[in-house]
DNA sequence: CTAGAATCTAGACCCGGCTCTAGATCAACC
DNA sequence: GGTTGATCTAGAGCCGGGTCTAGATTCTAG
């Protein structure tokens, strides 16, 4: 089954703008077929392809490495020791940023709780006409809420 | 304690480049001080809030939205509620990319997983002599090891 | 007093990853 | 046989997030 462009961009959600920039970018296997007129014809394989880069992409593989990788798998037996070197090393990555991610959430987690709590005394100051008694040491509250997490 | 702008870079790793330029993009909470001569003094809390700024920046917080809350944190108290609600939102944020990371993850570990097993059976061949028996259908083994994994 | 390091401002530059434009060609329908 | 829409190429433009440069202070040590 053969493909336009139009019909690539709307099956992975890529822009025709994006599908000839990747292929400039060197990110096909094969060299993307061509009609009688010149347009570019793609095959289901370039779309499977193309989902496998989007995924890659989406975890963070910069374009020259995922262009790499496609030159590996062009090139096929042979290469299967550095494709797998690759996919490691990206994996190192995506597992280190996903911690990192991870990390971040303890403090934006944090902060939302600090700030709920805020917002439901503030709430109930404005219920109950007091000045929010149970708020503790005020002192320098809008800096200390900015505290280190850590 | 009052630090310059070199101290700050080697406590946050920032660069004093990057320092300046967070300054113009309004991600101080407090202008920045001057020295007599003009140049710049921060404080430990400066730091502090640095270094929230980068762990939000390292989950993916955009500058125009760190400097947005900085505004709020500056205005004080009243503006509660919005600062919670752009906390959610970047909390929404981080945990949809953590999901996404970790689906990308499953594919990365297929792949990894495939490549070992042919590099595996490549190292078993070129021990026996024998040209891989066990690899089973061959047919078109490269595109098919290619193939989406859902 | 002077050399070298740190800082200042304003603005140019870079990089990754697309996105958009212009002008031409081609396909399809009425 | 026009008109409309999809596609083509080459190249410019954009956005985010810094980075770097130039030229002028200013600080610090010897």
């Amino acid at each position: 089954m053969s493909l336009s462009i139009g019909q690539v961009a709307e099956r992975t959600g890529l822009s025709v703008h994006a599908l000839r920039f990747y292929e400039r970018e060197g990110l096909f296997v094969n060299p993307v077929r061509r009609g009688p007129s010149g347009r570019r014809i793609y095959s289901e394989d370039d779309v499977d392809w193309l989902t496998v880069c989007i995924i890659l992409r989406a975890s963070g593989m910069p374009l020259p490495v995922l262009s790499r990788y496609a030159d590996l798998v062009r090139e096929g037996a042979g290469t299967e020791e550095e494709r797998l070197t690759l996919m490691r090393e990206h994996q190192a990555r995506v597992t280190t940023q996903i911690g990192r991610l991870t990390e971040s959430l303890d403090l934006i987690r944090f902060k939302v709780a600090v700030y709920e709590d805020l917002v439901d005394q503030g709430a109930a100051a404005h219920q109950c006409h007091a000045p929010s008694p149970a708020a503790g040491e005020e002192g320098t509250p809008l800096l200390r809420q900015e505290a280190v997490v850590e």
